[in-house]
DNA sequence: ATGAAAGCGCTAACAG
DNA sequence: CTGTTAGCGCTTTCAT
């Protein structure tokens, strides 16, 4: 009763079948328009009858190309970073697909208390035995120690973020231009009739938290109003943004705020319910990021167009990998706004 | 100026340079025990300076193993399941890389409106190119076809989620008891002094949805406390729970609600919201999933150990793969009841 | 304890 | 257009 497990077809039981050369069964796999359309039809027919996929292993050792991906998931990621994360992988897998591309997840290892992160942890492995063709790195709000070190070690990569400051590198990236999606934001705001407008940011040092301020003040010196008082620079968690909401509240009066990011939005939005105001009738509050939480919780958010992030890696990724490489470039996609009544009179 | 990218070592490299022959460098790597410690300590000085990591193309195709494990990101995963999606694969990456084993995500392609998903959709190739060793099956709350599947087709896999009604299922499983999550939190908001707690569940056939609720009404059953007019089943939405909440509330007077899923604890929060009543110490309420939406909201929810869940199913892994088979078996692991001030008076 | 030979399944290069 | 030859880097016999 027991239908033995036989071992898959190979290429020479397909030849065989068809009475052709393994060759020629290769080819017409790889190269179809090579063979007659007579001696192809057999082929694809002992194909079909023998249920035969190629061996992966074998051809990964012949060909020297896995069509692998590696992608790092950080040791314990960021909060922030995570919120989106999902989202990204996901669109990620989906546009690899397509590439004929699988993604390879591993981890940057465990990482000891007050240790500092080897930036390069387990890309160097997974390079040198050739299980991956090429990495996708995602943090590089790290600073981008990693992708000094991945072009130092002539790993392919394309980065999901900007090499904001490292003038001499020569990777493709995609990135959102972040400042634009807050200023979009805060032109929002000032359409719904708000001039004290706050923007509640991230700790300096984050070229990410500055690029996005940047979009706030843009905007608001475009109107000539004035942002004096009008921020804070907390770390990025609600408790944090809840208390310089208040603080905010209290000393200068803000009618709205945008935000660095979902977590402290929803800072704001529990400062506004503990002095017992309502979001959007009372005071504007933009988050950023989309996360569930803001769909959740009516946050008005910007959102990164992920899934196109992720056709344009991938799109570089295979320009990377093709033979004649072309010059790198990078790629700065627009984010766009989700209303929701958070910030809606 | 440019050092070429030399073609990584091989083991044949090793062996020229330590003055032994391929295979004792073969040994050195797979079989320590066998070398003489000077020869061993001449080959790892070899590896060493040649900065040796073994082909992985090669070994895979010689071992027929790629040390490689699927797992499926489903179309557009179901809003509840995406909740806690993202703190598993982590939790699964994780584990992998202690075993030594890496994850390889793969998409179920994308589903065209209306139709139904194939629910084998990308197993079968991945697997009969020997891309991967074995599965790791998620969404068996989907009912099972794609254990079955893949159990007729011999397919190695580990699955998260009990067979639930398949009982000639004869494959490792690591699942969550979310019945007695649920009964831990029917407890907690019975110790907190409530009688009237309504469940607030999915719509019949779910079997997972079913077991939550079986935790709800054990518990009641236990303080004979009445059930009747006490729940509504609704689709796991925000919306649906905030309109099925409203209406709970206005016939039959509930005290606190336990819900299925964190997405329709929020509609219940909102329900509160809109008619002024504070969670907590007006109306308990408590969710399930634990996730980003409940730990930003101060929702009180039931939390899997999905760490717990990716160690289990690495294991079972290790054991399916391992020469002697053995007896398939399950895993049940508790969850815990994370409080916050939801359900706190 | 070490070495030699064979071959996993495939494709690149060349020959016919 | 099709077939032959060779070899990717490794591990598994089987000798020594």
């Amino acid at each position: 009763m027991v239908d033995t497990p036989r071992p898959p077809a190979t290429l020479a039981d397909v030849a065989e079948r068809a009475g052709v050369s393994r060759q020629t069964v290769s080819n017409a796999i790889n190269n179809p328009a090579l063979l007659r359309p007579d001696t192809l039809a057999r082929v694809q027919e002992a194909i079909e009858q023998l249920d035969y996929t190629p061996n992966q292993a074998a051809r990964h050792l012949r060909t020297r190309s896995s069509h692998l991906v590696g992608l790092r998931l950080g040791p314990a990621q960021e909060f922030t970073a995570n919120m989106a994360m999902d989202r990204f992988v996901h669109a990620l897998v989906e546009a690899s697909r397509e590439a004929g591309y699988h993604i390879l997840l591993f981890s940057g290892g465990r990482v000891a208390e007050g240790e500092l992160p080897d930036p390069l942890g387990g890309y160097d492995d997974l390079l040198r035995s050739t299980a991956v063709d090429a990495f996708v790195v995602t943090d590089t709000y790290l600073g981008n120690p990693q992708t000094v070190g991945l072009a130092q070690r002539r790993a392919p990569f394309v980065a999901f973020g900007r090499p904001w400051d490292d003038t001499a590198a020569s990777h493709p990236w995609v990135d959102v231009d972040g400042a634009a999606g807050v200023e979009a934001a805060t032109e929002h705001l000032r359409a719904q009739g708000h001039e004290r407008i706050a923007w509640l940011g991230w700790q300096p040092g984050s070229r990410i938290g500055e690029d996005r301020r940047a979009g706030w003040h843009r905007s608001m010196a475009t109107h000539a109003l004035s942002t004096t008082g009008l921020e804070a620079a907390v770390s990025d968690t609600v408790d944090a943004g809840r208390e310089a909401a208040a603080t905010l509240l209290d000393t200068s009066g803000p009618t709205a705020f945008v935000c660095a990011s979902d977590t402290l939005a929803v800072g704001v939005l529990h400062a506004l319910a503990q002095r017992g105001q309502k979001p959007g009738a009372d005071v504007g509050v933009v988050g950023f990021d989309d996360s569930q939480v803001a769909q959740v919780m009516g946050l008005t958010s910007v959102r990164q167009p992920l899934e196109e992030v992720a056709v344009h890696l991938v799109a570089a990724l295979r320009a990377l990998l093709a033979p004649g490489r072309p010059a790198s470039d990078g790629v700065l996609l627009q984010p766009s706004l989700r209303i929701r009544a958070s910030s809606v009179r």
